[in-house]
RNA sequence: GUGGAUGUAGCUCAGUUGGUUAGAGCACCAGAUUGUGGUUCUGGGGGUCGCCGGUUCGAGCCCGGUCUUCCACCCCA
């Protein structure tokens, strides 16, 4: 058989054991943060049936997602035949593909609640830490399969949730090693109000999607897109007080009250935002700045009330993380009234700013303490024991097998960055004195193993 | 989906207007050193120059296609 290159299909990656050890340090801290936060654990399958996901993201987000192709003979059991062969592949689509890999974690929870409502205790606060997977083209902090550590709380409208979300973000990124993020936050519910007050409800998509790329494209940019979508330049004028709001979140969620006077909606929203400022004033944050900002859109077009979004100041990259409130998500699934909130991690994008900042703790790439290195069968045998004393008192070890030079072994514990070695050769077994190497160092001392392991503990 | 770059040893990269057998550093293996690594010295293995095709007496170099990675747009974590 002709030998084929390796390699790994486009925007997915390996990882080693270096990336391993780091990539586990950021969802350790991450799952420690939630759990302390009383959110519990669950997983849901890396595929779901396509007709859970499909209709959810939008008409890109349709696009982007990856479809697995049914097994057996697709064409004769999706019933395709001449006629509908030559049909377009959106109708085509659900013959042959009835699966597909999760998007995100928030659809198959939704899906999840659903299913198990009569087993969960509500207000139902979980995480979740998979990959997803999404078809979009690859860029600097863009995979085509990445992980979400996400947190959700459903069955609670209660706002104390998003604060508590706003003091998550904070404190697992200052754990971390963040030292400059700010957390986004706005309100559907403020942007329902000005497409209101302009009397533009209906195009309140194309509304956000534009002023959300005012820091991007700049105002001239924002008044052209919106002139292109059919806003008139009376519309404009109202709109440009209200999108470039400055100063304080106060003075912000002021001149918002103002404006939006008219429209119970929008003052609605401000008192969440407020709400939620408040539980935030008489608790403060390590690390993060809060900001108000309500250009702050995010595609997703199930959020209802806050939305948030985090990003850091210390290094060009998209945003880290993300959520919102969403009061009928499980309602796509038959389930009405129950509403949620939630938040995602970026692990992928924090992993690259840690990597870019130097972030990662030394220790992180650290395994095994010791390694015992021996020069032949008997000496192995001596060192079993010794190594399974070591083992049990929690302190990770490693026997080099026998037979191999002892620079060769050297070689091994510098090449994993073992910290000490122990060697046992015909002196040490007629002593019980051991040769203990300090590695960094290059000390050697003789030590009984009692003495070893009192001083690797 | 649109546009622009990129690809030479395991890694980082040289490679002249197209011209003999494609190089360096690091890494790896062996020896100097039959009980001691990180330093040093000596030697060694490693390449279908991303892949396919074209132009040419001759292509790592020029042209077309394709794949990969990267960058921007769109959108997003």
């Amino acid at each position: 058989m002709a030998s084929i290159k390796p390699s790994v299909p486009k925007g997915t990656r390996d990882f080693s054991p270096a990336e391993m050890a780091k990539r586990n340090f950021i969802f350790d801290t991450i799952k420690g943060v939630f759990r302390k936060y009383g959110y519990q654990q669950i997983e849901t399958p890396a595929m779901e049936k396509l007709s859970t996901l499909t209709g959810k993201y939008g008409d890109e987000g349709d696009k982007l997602i990856f479809k697995i192709l049914n097994n057996g003979d697709f064409l004769a059991d999706g019933g395709i035949n001449e006629s509908n062969i030559t049909a377009d592949s959106k109708r085509l689509l659900p013959l042959i593909a009835e699966k597909a890999l999760r998007y995100d974690l928030t659809v198959p929870f939704a899906r999840y609640v659903v299913m198990h409502q009569n087993e969960i205790a509500f207000p139902f606060k979980r995480f979740q830490v998979q990959p997803v997977w999404r078809a979009d083209r690859p860029q600097k902090g863009r995979y085509r399969e990445f992980y979400q550590c996400d947190a959700d709380v459903v069955g609670s409208d209660s706002l104390l949730n998003e604060a508590e979300f706003v003091m998550i973000y904070d404190e697992a990124l200052s754990k971390l090693g963040l030292k400059d993020f700010t957390i986004k936050i706005n309100n559907r519910k403020i942007l329902s109000g000005i497409a209101q007050v302009i009397d533009k409800n209906d195009n309140i998509i194309d509304l956000t999607v534009a002023i959300d790329k005012l820091d991007k494209i700049g105002l001239d940019g924002v008044i052209k897109e919106l002139l292109e979508k059919g806003f008139t330049t009376h519309d404009i004028e109202q709109l440009k007080p209200i999108i470039l709001l400055e100063g304080t979140n106060d003075a912000k969620l002021a001149s918002l009250r103002d404006a939006l006077s008219e429209s119970p909606t929008g003052l609605k929203g401000c008192d969440e935002v407020e709400s939620v400022l408040n539980y935030i004033a008489n608790c403060p944050l390590r690390t993060a700045k809060l900001e108000l900002d309500i250009t702050l859109a995010r595609g997703l077009n199930y959020y209802t009330g806050a939305i948030f979004e985090v990003k850091t100041n210390e290094v060009a990259m998209g945003s880290i993380g993300g959520g919102g409130r969403y009061d009928d998500l499980t309602g796509m699934f038959g389930l009405k009234g129950l509403t949620g909130v939630g938040i995602s991690f970026g692990a992928d994008r924090i992993y690259d700013v840690m990597e870019e900042l130097k972030l990662f703790p030394e220790t992180a790439g650290e395994t095994t303490r010791v390694l015992i290195c021996c020069f032949d069968a008997e000496g192995e045998k001596y060192a079993l024991p010794l190594l399974k004393r070591l083992r049990d008192n929690n302190i990770s070890s490693e026997l080099y097998p026998a037979g191999a030079k002892i620079k060769k072994q050297l070689d091994y514990a510098n090449g994993k960055q073992i910290p000490y070695t122990i060697v046992i050769g015909s002196d040490e077994m007629r002593s019980g004195l051991l040769a203990f190497k300090d590695m960094n160092s290059g000390v050697q001392e003789k030590l009984s193993a009692e003495e070893i392991i009192k001083r690797l503990k």
